[in-house]
DNA sequence: TCTTGACCTTCCAGTGGCTGGAACCCTTAG
DNA sequence: CTAAGGGTTCCAGCCACTGGAAGGTCAAGA
């Protein structure tokens, strides 16, 4: 298989399948005009990473993920430790833009919105005031 | 003012501070042994920043905010539709985590987190089964 | 006077995870 | 023969900083 059927089959971007080959992901082996061959076991491996970054795992850890699956000795706890650590990442994201939309829509509430100048939006961004924090 | 006095008051570190003059935020004077010297106006400037650098907006939207903000005679409703939009954005982002946490969770729970090898975690990144998605 | 240490300066490189583009090679169809 | 559509490498850029090296400046203390 080639780059681009992988890519297709993958919904990876040959570019960045390239990529994961360079930061060790992949081996795949070359023909004698310097093709990269794909079997299917890489269209899977990376059919698995693409997923495991879907779910907001970064690179490290979708390489952490990768050696737990094909460490067939593992046990489940491994892999259960690092996602839970992951939504903890997660859901202080989400705290943290919440508090973000709260304050925006409260300031935006606030504003006027028409020609005049006034605007506790800058007037907040200015001063830090009008929105307690 | 030095940076350092204006980093403290600012909560920017230098670095950054150094940063935000040569993407053009600041044009701070020099004395005669070439450091930096600044006016309450530039403490002032780069304090807005920092706040609106904390509400998510990004480099550019800083720029256009700050620039509205030194613009007396602008109306507000160009600031609440930067905010506006900024929110969607943040909303955005929002919907996508909690999803992420969503599946996560959910294939948590399913995963016996113990010695045994079977984990519905790495089913899921492997097949795709396991969660409607 | 000398030294120490805390400042300050510039410049270069690295972060993460790609992505775009240039310049080139290979294969197949018309 | 040519053109299109693969493939290859390598280098640069994105965002918003951040770290580090190498050096200049200044005030206080021995």
């Amino acid at each position: 298989m080639n780059i681009g059927e992988v890519a297709e089959r993958s919904g990876i971007p040959t570019k960045t399948i390239r990529y994961y080959e360079d930061i060790g992901f992949l081996h795949p082996k070359r023909n004698e005009n310097g093709y990269r061959i794909f079997e299917e076991t890489e269209l899977h491996k990376l059919t698995f990473i693409g997923r495991a970054r879907s779910l907001g795992f970064n690179i490290e850890e979708c390489r952490a993920l990768l050696a737990l699956y094909e460490d067939k000795e593992r046990g489940s706890s491994d892999v259960k430790k690092i996602a839970q650590q992951h939504v903890k990442e997660i859901e202080a994201k989400i705290a943290d833009l919440i508090a973000m939309r709260d304050t925006l829509t409260h300031l935006i509430t606030a504003c006027a919105g028409d020609h005049r100048p006034d605007c506790p939006i800058l007037d907040n961004l200015s001063n830090g005031k009008g929105e307690p924090r």
